[in-house]
DNA sequence: GCAGTGGGTTCTGAAACAGAACTCAGAGAC
DNA sequence: GTCTCTGAGTTCTGTTTCAGAACCCACTGC
């Protein structure tokens, strides 16, 4: 077990694997776009801000658009990958719903339809069916997966 | 501690929004149970694991059970809440297969019984229906009381 | 030309991180 | 009984990242 570029996510994480950086894409799904927004919004310190946008924007997760010309003004969009971080955002909540901090009730995510709050779940369309994370079974399809009999416990 | 308790995610984010926390989670999906072995596998420096693991171990995500009494030896399983957490991990494969960096292809995550690769959606149990990310809306539920106590999980 | 605004950058000190070396208790070999 | 090995840490040392406050700069409106 030498070579332990441990997988993609690593590099994922490196990414977002922050304090910060999942919460400024959970406030531009919330349409929070404007620095001084996003600062006051998260709490967050200034220069992190500024490092956290532009690695975002630097791995394609959000964008940097000017919404005024003359008083050169900036604000910063998902990208569709970051749009498409929202599983990993909704599964957070999820988690801290059920196992987190006790009273957790501050924004609910809801299919935009209807308004219902929405879940999550794996889905095999083989089975056609969804399931937990009990079924869930891990499989090499690289080179360094020895190990990946078993699994869920 | 300083900041604003944004949400509950935050808390969440306290516990496992390092780079370390879900690689051991993850490495606990995988079967690792075993201090050195973690080591080893994730890289990770003994006294941040030790820290890392103490964490997880006061926050319920995993146990410290010993595995043997005459040396006295200890393993860390995921209990319920960190089995749990698979969908986080999924989410962020998922992610990382589609938007990630390299040719993510290492280990694919399958639905046990039949060997399919798994799928994650949303599911409106009001529409029956699956969608994706662009479908979801946030809606505040009680936005100012989230830093009203809390403290620490 | 002076204050206000948006979007930063430059300082400081504190905390978290990485790596190597060390500890400590029990086990097994000799 | 000493010697060495193993698992599970802890103690050093330095580097990187974080947080907070203050400062900067281009532009606007008055």
């Amino acid at each position: 077990m030498a070579s332990r570029a441990t997988s993609p996510i690593d590099d994922t994480l490196r990414i977002i694997g922050d304090r910060w950086s999942i919460l400024i894409v959970r406030a531009g799904l919330r349409g929070i776009r404007r620095f001084d927004d996003l600062c006051s919004d998260l709490g967050i310190a200034r220069p992190i801000l500024t490092e956290r946008l532009r690695r975002l924007v630097a791995h394609g997760v959000m964008e940097k658009v000017p919404y005024s010309e003359h008083p050169r003004r900036y604000e910063y969009r998902l990208t569709d990958a970051g749009v498409a971080l929202s599983p990993v955002l909704v599964a957070l909540v999820r988690w801290t719903e059920e196992y987190g901090a006790s009273d957790s009730a501050s924004a609910a995510l809801v299919h935009a339809p209807c308004g219902t709050e929405l879940e999550q779940a794996f889905w095999c369309r083989t089975c056609a069916t969804t399931f937990g994370p009990n079924a869930i079974r891990g499989v090499a399809r690289d080179e360094e997966a020895a190990e990946a009999d078993s699994g869920d416990n």
